[in-house]
DNA sequence: ATGAAAGCGCTAACAA
DNA sequence: TTGTTAGCGCTTTCAT
């Protein structure tokens, strides 16, 4: 059927050992013999089976990555990031998507581990007994990446949520010297857990009292901010400015308002979070958190790499710098 | 090290073979049997080794899919209708970007191959003679999505770029009742070869004589889109209408023309192609045409384990229909 | 510098 | 219904 390294070493009157060693660079060969195997493989058009040497070296050079929706451009540039990295390695990547699906993440973890993927880049919302264990029960390192453990006991990459939800609102608040608004997805992701933290303690800092009825939670989409945007003006809301915890749903929120005929920023100041491409995509351009999503992935990538050569890591909890943009949906 | 079939065998006092055969779901297996392999293979915790299954069945359960660029939401959107298909049929996905470089195609396409993978699915710009020639040589199918054979050897799955082109045009042309600009992407790009054929189609059965002035190329970002349309204007051009070939590309020429102080659709109209999620994201909201992405990968997806599980397939060139919406960016 | 041979963990005849 | 056994294609000692 196909052509084997067992071929390669009859046509080239060596044995299966020495055509192995010239696959793999291995530098114990002579270079007449080098040659002569490399000619016969060209001739043969030998392709190694790297099932089969994954088998017999217990090493894939795959890694598994999984992500809660490849298709959100939040996520696919994270996932752009592993991936230019692993490329760079020589690693191939198992891609799956999870829909934040608890279920299913085991499941996909399972099944990669299954696969003997040589680590794996875990995004999620919430990372759970569950999944530790599992991480821990796998016997390649895993890497969090834009995911939050709390007990530290993953490695993981992230930037300060809470510390960049402090500064958004805080600059709000400077301009306006009241309470913005806080637009934000669910509380089980823990990442808008952390934005809620530092939304409340710039609003301590600044002496004013928490009013909850300015906090609207909806979809993270879109849609979301439109509707959050309309429940807002529904109850009466009108704030000088709104904090929304990310750029897609501010996007939404900035047109609920225009389509309510009320000005960003005259009116309103809208302010993102995650520089996704949309926030520049819209009219007035969108003021946000710069997360480095890209470099977030690349540098988790990079990190599982460590782990995997079993490198010494000096800090197994990184924190990327963000910074903010100010663009025109803010005065 | 890691627990085997083999250790499971022997705990449960059966051969490796009906081992095998519980996990594998055969039924061939007294239930009594059964339950003390399962029970057994629960508490010593085993978990299979698809490798070493892959070696012995010749089948790995993964596909490939080559992407130009997963970071871009049209093709992450395909990416995802591939996902979901493959998982519902149980097999993962090795996900790779080419960025749509010939080099790195063939080197992907060749990597997967060597990893088993049971068959592809590929994105590209162009398919050439080296293409075809691997495509053939692999000994598993390979489907293309949203990307053309001329030569209609390879299975594929699109839409009718040439007709969609000529139906946007034509819808334009009605209207302003002259040659709307063309803005567009680099013609190597096959897709664009065809809108750009629709488009002159239209033009002719108009029985407007096509003047090649009106026709500007850019890269198909946000950002080109801008360009063009600054171009456009400083070149003088001042249609009544823009068709422009992708969506992303289409918000940058809105954003382009307003910030020059001309309004969209009252001075000019922009038309889009793809219907991406900024479609909605940008105002005026943006007419386009609808390619169905996620159907697109789906279908492909679909098409391949067809192949992969050698039933007969009828038409192995696919057409999705795609259809035109009319939003604010047009009269 | 090269070869022989024993696995890697599993599937798939074939036998019983 | 169950077990035996021969591979799958490669890596990796261990000799030579």
């Amino acid at each position: 059927m196909s052509i084997t390294i067992y071929d390669v070493a009859r046509e080239a009157n060596v044995s299966m050992a020495t055509v192995s060693r010239v696959v793999n660079g291995n530098p114990n060969v002579k270079p007449t013999t080098r040659k002569k195997v490399l000619d016969t493989i060209e001739r043969l058009g030998y392709r190694p089976n790297a099932v089969a040497r994954g088998l017999a070296s217990k090493k894939t050079t795959t890694v598994g990555a999984i992500i809660p929706d490849i298709s959100s451009s939040f996520f696919s540039e994270l996932a752009r990031g592993i991936e230019d990295i692993a490329s760079m390695y020589k690693y191939n990547i198992i891609l799956s998507s999870s829909d934040q699906n608890q279920d299913k993440e085991v499941h996909l973890i399972n099944t990669m581990l299954e696969k003997q993927v040589d680590g794996i880049v875990f995004m999620g919302g919430q990372i759970t007994d569950e999944h530790i264990q599992q991480f821990n029960s796998a016997h390649v390192p895993v890497v969090l990446a834009a995911t939050k453990d709390d007990t530290k006991h993953i490695p993981s990459v992230n930037i300060d949520y809470e510390k960049a939800a402090y500064e958004a609102t805080t600059d709000l608040i400077e301009r306006t010297k009241e309470q913005p608004a806080l637009i934000t997805g669910g509380k089980h992701v823990q990442a808008n857990g952390y934005k809620y933290q530092g939304y409340v303690r710039a609003l301590e800092k600044a002496g004013i009292e928490l009013d909850e009825s300015y906090i609207f939670e909806n979809e993270t989409t879109y849609n979301g901010g439109i509707d959050a945007a309309g429940e807002m003006l529904e109850k009466g809301k009108r704030p000088k400015a709104v904090f929304v915890t990310t750029d897609e749903m501010a996007v939404g929120v900035i047109h609920g308002l225009q389509d309510a005929n009320i000005q960003v920023p005259e009116d309103v100041e809208v302010f993102g979070f995650n520089n996704t491409r949309v926030a520049l995509m819209v009219r007035p351009t969108l003021t946000t958190i710069v997360q480095p999503m890209y470099d977030i992935g690349a540098v988790a990538m990079r990190l599982l790499t460590k782990y995997m050569n079993k490198e010494e890591v000096e800090e197994n909890t990184v924190i990327l710098p963000h910074r903010m943009i100010e663009r025109d949906s803010t005065k």
